[in-house]
DNA sequence: ATCTCTCTTTATAAAATCTTTACGCGATCA
DNA sequence: TGATCGCGTAAAGATTTTATAAAGAGAGAT
């Protein structure tokens, strides 16, 4: 994620009005709140992807807000303050800041522990998996079920029929099934492949001679729907 | 994870005994090493935690250091070093860096971002133990009960197992187990996994023959359920 | 030192998987 | 008609992978 929606809460205009420039500069969009009360609005009506927060805020301590933060939201908080205090720190932390700066603040590290707070938090785990009829594919766990029930498969007949499944709807070839699964040298090999093709229907087709998941493509290759 | 492995390096043994003595008081393990070299071979062959990295070392910088890590170690690395520049800051953040600190530090502080970071780099937050049938895994106690039963599990047998079941449902492919576990060096040791699998199961298992738990994928790995 | 506990390494049997062979079916075409 | 070709299926065999026991090595404790 390059460029973030961010929340500047702080009390002092000048700083907001720094922070925004220098942030806006590096493509990220901002809103800013001048309160607690202000902040806990913005953050709730539009979550950002990122919050910034001072700690001395007119009608509510930082601390307090971060805490009430914390109950519901779950990503980056930076906190910036002129408290040098080793107590705030070691606080704020705890209650679940990401990161902790004291003003005043170089403008390049605060965007690199954005950009860094950022990174660890969008480890975008594409959960993907591929649906078709009673047949789920499972990318991440490496599993197939049908009707809910685990289809145990061999190494290579996961291989092929994943393969298969992310060209949903494209015919693979018989050569260039045989190069990917079994690697470039057996592209004459297309025995393998229905020896393979017929072992996956028995497991995942109703009915092995009337297949509905992997097509034949005569003379061509294979289609998965 | 409360109690994490720790490993520090950095070539002042002054700096080293301070660390150590203020991270074991806390209940954490510490390895020290005093050069690049040593730091390296001390993470492959027991990959920590946690690493704290000295930028300044005697026989490589630590920003190289850090990339070289950043290779194949995933866990956080606090980067401790005299030098307030920020383009140490930015590069060792953009580096991948969790974090940075200025010596000299204050020891209370250190130990809150520690935690930040623990806290960041364990998604297992709210999820602190694990059940599976009679099977109980308590990953902040570190042990494991089957039938209220505590089950005596060597460091690496833990390890092994904790891994797989933070992972249920997934499976763990040989190599990545062998890297989480040994190291990187250790990829190609597939017996060392069969060995302690079957360890495992004869500890966890009602019948090892006929496993539950621990599921053998042939030819891929392993998966927990 | 000796014992104990754990990890590493070796050996071997068993299980699982892959490869190869054989044969039947249906379509196509001379 | 019958010969050929591509495909599907079953099953034998060859190979790889796994499970397990047990010996050897190393560290730490008594």
């Amino acid at each position: 994620m390059n460029k973030a929606n961010i929340l500047i809460i702080d009390d002092e205009p000048q700083i907001r009005k720094l922070l925004s420039i220098a942030l806006q500069s590096n493509g990220h969009r901002v809103t800013e709140a001048a309160t607690a009360k202000e902040g806990m609005i913005a953050a709730s009506s539009h979550p950002p992807d990122l919050i910034l927060l001072d700690l001395a805020l007119p009608d509510e301590s930082g601390h307090s807000l971060l805490k009430r933060f914390r109950e519901w939201y779950s990503h980056p908080i930076i906190i910036l303050s002129v408290l040098n205090s080793e107590q705030d720190i070691i606080a704020a932390l705890d209650n679940g800041a990401s990161d902790y700066l004291t003003k005043p603040f170089r403008t390049g590290e605060l965007l690199a522990r954005i950009r860094s707070v950022l990174r660890r938090a969008s480890p975008s785990q594409d959960q993907q998996e591929i649906r078709s009829g009673s047949l789920l594919i499972d990318l991440v766990q490496r599993a197939v079920k049908k009707n809910n029930e685990t289809i145990k498969l061999t190494a290579t007949e996961y291989s092929l029929l994943a393969l298969l499944a992310k060209n949903e709807g494209c015919v693979l070839t018989h050569q260039y099934l045989l190069k990917e699964i079994w690697g470039p040298g057996f592209v004459k090999e297309s025995q393998y492949l229905r020896v393979f093709i017929a072992q996956l229907r028995k497991k995942i087709e109703e009915d092995p001679n009337r297949p509905v998941h992997i097509l034949t493509e005569s003379g061509v290759g294979y289609r998965f729907l």
